[in-house]
DNA sequence: TATAATAATAAAAACGTTTTTATTTTTGCC
DNA sequence: GGCAAAAATAAAAACGTTTTTATTATTATA
């Protein structure tokens, strides 16, 4: 094993330029009060020996990293790669370092041992919630942003949509092509951003006069596994009293669903309606593509970003609540039927 | 602006406790030498001031960071979110944190500058190569595992497919398929990985002994644009000399072909048969599905990580260069025509 | 030319740990 | 009960910076 040779130090910069420690710091920082001829040969030494001020000092003294932590559920889902890429955009922009975490597989312990491990490595946090909830993460006390989060009132920094309006929006668009039996895959009544897509989409169901009985609930978590399954579940059900048509609550079920059909050799839009949220691939290249409930995934994260980097720079945040504009993208999936 | 509340430190915990600070150290670390009742009492303070350790002071100190960065071109594409997943559940396993950084948008030196920023933060570095193409990145000292290189003989660790081998293999399906005519969409030659592809395919051609004129070569960097309009130019031509088959040189090529494609209202299959490298989504669930040549990419990522801290260990690595196993899977976008 | 003011540089303290060395306390034995 | 050995604890040095304070060199003024 070859010796691990030592960094090149400030001390050694400074031994070399024949100069003190302060003033190597003094011309690193820009500051004044150096003379012209001795700045010159500091940043002399400095590119001769290739010095590079070690992180950890620096920031154990500053108090400050410069640098920003985005924590996503996941890599694999292309919502958090899409916010973690508008956040980053931005933030690199602002002169930030992007640290991004993945709380994936990670109990809610786990997750906050994480976490206070790396409080010292970022001066503030973009996190995107999912399991564990992020949203309920106290123990970061440093300036936090909720990217996705879901309306709550507990005055947090978060940028989001309207959720309950969203899932409105894609029951009504089923109802409005005469839809009367509406399946709904995923989620959980009243828990986090699935509860207020549920709301939405029943309150579409009663604003069109249809009984709680015209609706089909499969409950379940927000990964493709769901979709799947509950897409089988609806045709296990006898012809007459199957859903016409699904709203899938995310992404990842609504690929679950394509996946579930796309095996019995059926298709959205033919045996059965479905929409969902979110413009990913699948949805705008399968075929058909899929009616969706699109959110600006990438503009939320670099909206996130510039309100985190208002607060580290201590300045005033008006809104501490940002509704994204979403919109609802007609397409093949959705079959019109009856009257 | 609330006052900045100072972090619990050592010195409180042992103030609290009534003991040195080096007896809080041991205990925290496990270390011997302290008497059950001491212990006991220090860990009792630890707990009424919630003390975490301040992991920049354990850094500078110890000269280890129990931390992996993890470096990928891009977080939209879904092959570095499976290399990413993969690597990082095996990295969590060992206890390691796991810093994922983006070299999207940056200059080679932007990157540079990045990576020196950051080479305190981590023991060792995992990284997916791209633009700026990190096989070439020198001035990180620290273990280094490339995954998804192209076999250089410099001696580096690093994971692998055969890709000259995958290219001819997908090349071979065409050929199989009675195709006469290639297209090749994608990369430049003797450039990195994508070179080595191109070498693969043409290889399969000569050995069936057709000339250079049956490959039509649309070169182009390995974004999705150039799928788009490598597609777009190929129908461009007169349908004698269009070629019938194409090989698309990675997945983001592949899903430019697809929307091409889709958006002329024509089928992979149909018009044109198409193959490409990667199990992803669309490949999968595009209508026909796409034969491609399947890596196992959250495996790359995992065994990647397995070296790395082999390496973070100081054990022996036997094999630098560990080439993974591919899997042809032949779908419905190939076509069979002529005799 | 002496002297005050100012500019430039150096020295030292601080950040929060670990680790090495020094000191104190406890234990075992005669 | 005294003494050596061992165990436990305390003190101090070190990590590589920034920043504050102290010192020295230069310039301006009388």
């Amino acid at each position: 094993m070859e010796k691990q040779q030592k960094d090149v130090t400030i001390k050694d910069v400074a031994r070399r330029a024949d100069v003190a420690i302060s003033t190597v710091s003094r011309v690193l920082n820009g500051l004044d009060k150096v003379r012209p001829q001795t700045r010159e040969r500091v940043w002399e030494a400095v590119r001769e020996l290739g010095y590079v001020p070690n992180s950890l000092a620096v920031s154990m003294v500053t108090g400050q990293t410069k640098a920003v932590m985005v924590v996503v559920p996941d890599f694999t889902n292309d919502f958090n790669g899409a916010v973690v890429q508008g956040a980053e955009e931005y933030l690199k922009e602002q002169g930030y370092t992007v640290l991004v975490l993945s709380a994936k597989g990670l109990s809610e312990e786990a997750f906050e041992s994480l976490c206070r491990r790396c409080s010292k490595l970022a001066d503030g946090m973009l996190a995107v919630p999912g399991s564990p909830d992020l949203i309920d993460y106290g123990k970061w006390t440093k300036p936090f942003v909720l990217v996705d989060g879901y309306g709550r009132e507990d005055g947090g920094f978060s940028v989001e949509i309207d959720n309950e309006e969203g899932a409105y929006l894609l029951t009504e668009e089923l109802l409005k092509n005469g839809h009367r039996r509406i399946g709904l895959i995923g989620g959980f009544p009243g828990v986090s951003l699935g509860g207020r897509r549920i709301d939405g989409c029943k309150r579409a169901l009663r604003e069109a006069g249809l009984s709680e009985n015209s609706l089909v609930f499969i409950p379940g978590s927000h990964f493709e596994e769901t979709g799947y399954r509950g897409m089988t579940e609806l045709f296990n059900m006898p012809e007459s009293l199957r859903p016409t048509g699904v709203v899938a609550i995310n992404n990842l079920i609504c690929i679950g669903c394509i996946k579930a059909l796309a095996e019995r050799g059926m298709k959205a839009g033919r045996e059965i309606s479905l929409v969902g949220f979110d413009d990913h691939l699948l949805a705008r290249y399968s075929d058909p593509a899929v009616t969706v409930l699109s959110r600006p995934t990438i503009a939320m994260g670099r909206e996130g970003a510039k309100m985190l980097v208002r607060l580290l720079r201590g300045e005033a945040v008006e809104e501490r609540r940002v509704v994204m504009e979403t919109k609802l993208l007609r397409r093949g999936s959705v079959k019109t039927i009856g009257g």
